[in-house]
DNA sequence: TATGAATGAGGTTTCATTCAT
DNA sequence: CATGAATGAAACCTCATTCAT
């Protein structure tokens, strides 16, 4: 549960929480979120402004997280191509796909997830613990990737190799994918799926050279 | 130039520019570039909220950006290890050059540079175009490694290449040196120094693997 | 009956009431009457903010003469000295005990007298006539202790005198033994017994100083 | 000066504050103290909510005891009647000199006296201290009668004496004074001269008659 | 040119009260 | 009857910006 939200038990209380996000959802595809104020967010919801309070103490920012954290649970709940991470395919096959799997979870609702990255960044007290658990279970994928590989791994500490094959693959993306349109963005990089398969392709060969 | 910074030729108006510039520096070491007011930079600066609005039309962000300029600027003047890229020391070893000069260069001031990264993701719309001229520098050092070391990269696209190895570089190292305290800052991660050289390591993974 | 309280026939409603009265008791032993809200008081009593509205139309105000009338009638019901006017003991006996009544009153729930004594003053059109009832019996005690000391009362207007004493014994015994911890507190007053000694001095000597 | 307001040293500043405090001196006139909002205040005074809060830092307590000061220091410099307390006159007369005058001071603007001391008891952390020296000021003046009627005065404790005197004053006057309209208001109490007559004479009668 | 008092729009937040369940 | 989620008016307060001095 994102800090500051609150259980929603009855009927008419899970509609009012369900009219709110998704009123959020709607506004952050059309503006930012720091151009939302409660009262906006209250009308488009078609609730009032103290409802809000009720149920998402602190305001608007428990109300992105709780968002965020629907959005995250509604695609894990998608019956969706598990990585197989069968020696069968490779390690750079696998890579690829886990590329692509970050990257579509990212696709999915940029919108939401680029004003969570940004607020969290500016407020990082207000963060739940929920991010924990995604970053584990990233994390693991990635350690149970390398470990399927003991052939083509070259590194020595296998799990500091999964923390930052993880780390890169999270950070790189985000970057891209939420802030395509206002970072750098350097010329010459190549778009969407040559980008993810590059992407990949840094991690593999991190992992396939050995150290000196 | 910045959008929004005026030229301060006259020797009174440099000294309030200095004055205004530097008192956002010490305002950004102790809190959030968000909950700095312009009356209080006023204070601190010992000038008068007019004065900063007349210095710097658009209020603080103008501001930020000219002190971020002022940061870059003043560190390019040093007389600092430019990268020698010669073939007598190697690839992997001019990369882990290059990884320690972004490295050193965010460390400088990070406070500054983290509150700039936000906000221009923040209001893309007011950044100027000094960064341009940034990237493109930092994208032809890159394109002048790989060009000296034609035997090891295997890329066949050299200019992707240079473009995906500058965005890696400043994405990950902006990440990780700017944010470390407030991100997930994944389990298992090595510390400063041997994670600048794993990040290098992915640069020349990915340069001197071949492409399938 | 209080303006804006209902009767409370049936057992279940009379548990309500007293639920509700207690708890603004308790509340007004930690803070002040008009930090207390009705979800509040609903939270500390049990019940629901509905039910509060039920009983008590008007809100809160109406809970709080209720709670003072049920004191003040507590009060009454107790089996307690009542003062004996005989001759035997004399006017100046009389008044000190009077004094003493008063402050008794005051001493046995000063945060509930207290609250009520500032919303009587606040929200004059609320108060209902209850305390009509009060000040005359109270006036009508003194007139019955005037009546029995003819020898040592020197006024002219007995009656006048009367309402005189009466408002003397309310009026400081309410500034000084509600709100000691708020007021001027003048240095050098005497304490409790002292202070109520005194009180009933300046009566007596009033009573018995011949008009000029 | 009262917490929580600003010396006002340019003349812009001093317009403004007076133009506040004037206008909350004509809301009082009308309505209840508690009634009026921030936004009231400056519409009546012809200035922006902003400058209420620049100018007394905490909303509008400070505004109403900066106002209630203004009013005592205005009749302090007024050229008025000191009460000679010499023995010509006799004790009685010169306590009757000082009824009149708390019972003048009063009256000269009891909306604002009357909001300022329900105030003082509902906030009484927000007061400052010039209280405390109007206090001092006020007993010292009775220490001073009393002393100059040696022989006529039969109380033991002169100090303890003018503390209860300078109590009972206060408190009488203040009650009847700035309540008459919304208290017990006791039937068969003398109207204003009568009644300012015998409080002097509860004073005197206390005085001068011998403990026992 | 620098000042800083004043502005005032607009955000945040509370809470007495209602009414569908 | 009791409940308590929802309401929504209205208060509070801030702060970017202006402009008379």
């Amino acid at each position: 549960m994102s800090k500051g939200s609150k259980p929603a038990v009855q009927k008419r209380s899970r509609k009012t929480r369900d009219q709110i996000i998704e009123a959020l959802d709607r506004l952050l595809r059309i503006k930012e979120f720091d151009q939302i104020s409660v009262t906006e967010l209250a009308e488009e919801a078609g609730v009032s402004p103290g409802s809000i309070y009720r149920r998402f103490e602190g305001g608007l920012i428990p109300v992105l997280f709780e968002l965020c954290r629907d959005r995250i649970e509604r695609r894990a709940d998608e019956p969706q191509a598990q990585i197989d991470a069968s020696a069968a395919v490779g390690l750079r096959v696998v890579l690829r796909l886990a590329a692509a799997a970050v990257w579509g979870q990212l696709s999915s609702c940029p919108h939401v997830y680029r004003a969570a990255h940004l607020q969290a960044r500016l407020r990082p007290d207000l963060i739940g613990d929920a991010w924990k658990a995604l970053e584990d279970s990233s994390l693991q994928s990635f350690r149970d990737i390398i470990a399927a590989f003991p052939d083509e791994v070259r590194r020595r500490d296998l799990d500091r190799a999964a923390a930052m094959v993880a780390y890169h693959f999270n950070t790189v993306f985000i970057e891209r994918g939420l802030f395509a349109d206002r970072s750098p963005n350097w010329r010459g990089l190549p778009d969407s799926d040559g980008f993810a398969r590059d992407v990949a392709d840094f991690a593999y060969g991190f992992l396939i050279t050995a150290e000196d």
